[in-house]
DNA sequence: CTCGTCTTTGAAAGCGCTTACATCTAGTGC
DNA sequence: GCACTAGATGTAAGCGCTTTCAAAGACGAG
């Protein structure tokens, strides 16, 4: 008999049926909540699940109904607070429509492409994060069989993408640097390294243009711990003249920090630094360090909400959904510090 | 004809099998890699897989084979370093073993054990972080179904479990205290809360016991910001008297430190503080935090590992494994800053 | 050319669940 | 008691892929 053996040392819903004495429709539509049932048939069979500890093959019904409801996510990492605040919006948000979060990281990957490939056969839709870790030709090869959704990326045709506001609030940061009487800024990240970054540089130089000032061409650095430590070793030894550091984030921003206090030098009387994202050790640090908060979170939320609005319909939004940022002053720019920030 | 106009708008094996001029159990070869294929179909095979762009349906396969080669993850939520580590970990191992991970958060969710019970229909087995989020009856529950891995909690019958070593490491940070010369050592952190938590106390109170001591009754307190903020009011407002504060965790007492300096008084010279996980800030505030550094990555690699073990064989392990954890020195205890830590 | 052996390919059955439509049952009105 | 209707339940077909075993093809030896 047809599934009554199925599931290794598992029940199928044909023993469910068997044991509470109806057909295996009534045994789904039971599980599935349909009122088509009485209340005591409903009974007997609740009672035959749980003698029989009946789990469900998820796949099974995955394929009758063709969707596997599920999300997947592709993050280049999991280091820093910026991952993690984006996964928990993203994963709260599927859950709320129902749909279960399929999780890959590109880093270690021998072959991202490839893994992407076997990520897609298993759920019904990819966002992933734009990074150097993930090949510009991963959305787009998957945009032919699968809705995608871009996260601080571009739109392309097929990929819906979303962001958050990155020139305006590097505008106004980079203003606010100036507006201490700092003139020799110098703008540390790469442009190159993808949109994020490049348009923070635009910020940067439109706050000069707007002063008839000319902007520093950028340091370009990777954004990690050890970089933050080369970037101000090269201050300490003179190859690098600057009073004020604009970091594209955090993390090389307290790094930097940290090295120019271990070398003499203080923040912000000697050089202001600033950086971006407002991760916790932001605040905990001395000077405070001011920075840009991003709607990590809401990105992540909106990211689960688009790529399901693109599985369920076609509902196609054609243009880059932008969130805004905020700027967060502490003393590292030189402001006087808030006793309570 | 069955299959051919299936995975609405998509292609399956069957529209494959026609275009390439062979059978559907050819193109099953092909994908899944046989070497009983030769040179030549297996070309027109993966041209007509290009050329209709299939994407498999993983559902379909795994209904097959009977496994979901996915491997479920229940956290209880996202914020700070050790979720990050332990997921990533888990997710590099889980990737070698050729299994997806499916993430689950239990806060925010209205009920938990339904969610897990429709997680467990798409996994082949679950690990999950022992924590007050989720409840003690979920794997309990689950065992009776689905393989499952406790993390950082206690082994039951069918039910496998792995941990950090608390105990050892716990007694020998409050040794180190202890020989600070600090006689009015307090544990801020619930004993009651988790296993965890519980064996940390147990050391704090065997190292006071080893010279002699009566260790203090510890002070209930979460493990968040905020209660580090309001232990460290009632420090400054006479109501809690200690020379050295032995928190819990390193977010707790990083919140502490930073209260008690806004109230005038100095770390560790007027009193001493230490916390439990190297969390990146640790290193970054002034003075270093002293604290304990738990493998967190290796964790999760160790309950992929373990999951993956129960999911493929009958290979039970009885006893709670543990990895060992290490005293991480720095200023906060009154030893002499080291300028390069 | 025939036969034997090895390799490759195809036909058929099946994995466990969903659901449309047919059938059965229970209740009500005449 | 009979006819009708609404609600509940069952039968049968099918979702897309895997894999066993039979059949076909290719190659080499006599």
């Amino acid at each position: 008999m047809a599934g009554t053996q199925g599931q290794k040392g598992g029940a199928t819903i044909y023993s469910v049926a068997e044991r509470a004495g109806v057909s295996i429709a009534t045994v789904s539509r039971v599980l599935q909540g349909s009122d088509k049932v009485s209340a005591k048939t409903r009974q007997r069979v609740m009672t035959a699940v749980e003698e029989l500890r009946y789990m469900p093959l998820g796949a099974a019904r995955s394929l009758a109904v063709r969707h596997h409801e599920a999300h997947g996510l592709l993050l280049p990492e999991l280091s820093g607070p910026y991952y993690s605040e984006l996964l928990m919006g993203f994963e709260s948000r599927a859950a709320e429509l129902g749909q279960s979060v399929v999780l890959m990281l590109a880093e270690g990957k021998d072959d991202v492409g490839r893994a992407v490939r076997s990520l897609a056969t298993r759920v019904d839709g990819i966002a992933l994060l734009a990074s150097a870790a993930i090949p510009d030709s991963v959305p787009e090869t998957l945009a032919g069989s699968k809705p995608v959704v871009v996260i601080a990326g571009e739109a392309k045709p097929d990929v819906e993408a979303i962001t958050t506001e990155n020139a305006a609030s590097a505008k106004a940061l980079t203003a606010h640097v100036l507006a201490h009487g700092r003139r020799r800024l110098v703008f540390a990240g790469d442009p190159d390294s993808g949109p994020d970054i490049r348009d923070r540089y635009a910020g940067f130089v439109a706050a000069h243009e707007d002063l008839r000032l000319t902007a520093a061409a950028p340091v370009r650095t990777d954004l990690r711990e050890s970089a933050g430590a080369e970037l101000a070793d090269r201050v300490l030894a003179g190859e690098l003249t600057t009073d004020a550091l604009v970091c594209a984030n955090d993390e090389l921003a307290l790094a930097v920090m940290k090295r120019l206090r271990q070398g003499g030098r203080t923040v912000p009387d000697d050089l202001a630094v600033v950086g971006w994202d407002d991760v916790m050790t932001a605040r905990y640090v001395e000077p405070g360090l001011t920075t840009v908060r991003q709607p990590v979170r809401e990105l992540g939320a909106l990211a689960a909400e688009r790529l399901h609005a693109r599985i369920t319909s076609a509902d196609i939004v054609d243009e880059t959904q932008v969130l805004p940022t905020q700027l967060v002053l502490r003393a590292s720019c030189g402001c006087t510090p808030d006793p309570l920030a």
